[in-house]
DNA sequence: GCGGTTTGGTGACAATATCACTGAAGCCAA
DNA sequence: TTGGCTTCAGTGATATTGTCACCAAACCGC
């Protein structure tokens, strides 16, 4: 299946002159990733930028002891710029990529990657918009990891994942993994949701029964 | 005090084309902290970026319960990019930066820096470098917390902040905030650490006795 | 020395993490 | 459809870390 423009999609890329798209649509490959798939990890690292055009990919974090923390998502429009920090930075980190759902991506090549860089200023912004936000998204993480209670960060993650709906498909290993925590107090919180009428469980569901609830928990402080 | 011609300091400037450089002693305006004094705060973002010449700057995060963890350190020859970031952005962020010690600094003014980052390659690598370099720290970071016992974390921090001497100058407090977490907290660990004749402890100072089995601690898994 | 302030110590208790299990739910092949 | 296997969830005991309330010692300015 062919993508057709996808200078089209990103703000860095519309507002490039004509000539530099259709240089970047020579230049730039397309790839897919099925859902579930790992798109970079600590041992295999593009040294490209990677422009998201279709789907979700999680980043996260792996400790030593198996438990995993996710830092956060790469949706449709945006690039990933971990792989080009650590590609830039020549330092060792230990997060993951996986693609959440089927994914369709543009990879840029460093040299293409620097001319632009170089030469256009919507580009230049694009990039640094980018890892701004990366940047803080993680300070966000830092700051629910060392103040937040988990109950809290639970209610938030779980209107989150809804996305709207007010179901959510996750184990409560994938949701403890969410959070950096561990299964057992998943269970507990969920189970204390579950008594105070908050949600209903079933094996690898959940369904919110009481939104408003849900949402007075994730904004107290 | 005059600080002579500052881009011989920077990898990032030192391979720069002598005109350049003139035209950034130029555009550049010098600046300087006394020690514990604010650098910036969410209410007070410099639109700029900023070399630090001289000093040390500590960036760290407050929560709204009082607690504050340190994020990481900008010392003399990197860039602190976290202003910058946020600029670009345009999003909230509730990191501060404080002055360690006397500090000098550099200010180059967005327009100044829009201009070098599109004409030197050797000024753009240094520019994306220190944002890949706060990155992998606050990657770091996360980890930490998230995954790291205290009593690990606080000797690996002692030993940091001793800086290959025996000794450092510190309240419990101070400690507690670098790591994010209570002074009751610290003050047990420490006392620990002391009741096994790794440290001793004076108000406001502490001493290493041990600073092999310290790192035998900080190495820990 | 005196009174106030900063720093550190401590016990009780709460929240979260870890460990070692148990049982329940779904899956699949015979 | 049953029985076994695997994954998922529940639970008690215990360890670690965080919170609260309070006290005592060290330091500071006078």
């Amino acid at each position: 299946m062919a993508i057709g423009d996808w200078t089209e999609r990103f703000q860095g890329t519309a507002a490039l002159p004509r000539s530099v798209r259709n240089r970047l649509l020579d230049n730039a490959r397309i790839v897919r990733f099925s859902a579930g798939k790992t798109v970079f990890n600590p041992d295999n690292i593009p040294d490209s930028l990677m422009f998201l055009v279709n789907g979700t990919i999680r980043v996260s974090q792996s400790s030593e002891g198996g438990r995993d923390i996710v830092l956060y998502r790469v949706e449709a429009g945006d690039s990933c710029v971990l792989t080009t920090a650590c590609m830039l930075a020549e330092e060792a980190y230990n997060a993951e990529g996986t693609a959440e759902t089927d994914v369709v991506a543009v990879i840029l090549p460093r040299p293409a990657f620097d001319r632009l860089v170089a030469e256009e200023a919507a580009f230049r912004n694009f990039v640094f918009n980018a890892y701004s936000r990366r940047l803080i998204d993680l300070l966000r993480v830092v700051d629910d990891v060392a103040f937040g209670r988990i109950d809290v960060r639970l209610a938030e993650r779980l209107i989150a994942l809804a996305g709207g709906n007010n179901d959510i498909s996750a184990t409560h290993q994938q949701l403890a993994s969410e959070l950096g925590t561990a299964r057992e107090v998943i269970s507990r919180v969920l189970q204390d949701f579950s008594k105070r009428g908050l949600i209903q469980q079933t094996r690898g569901q959940i369904t919110m029964t009481n939104a408003m609830g849900l949402r007075a928990i994730a904004e107290s402080t």
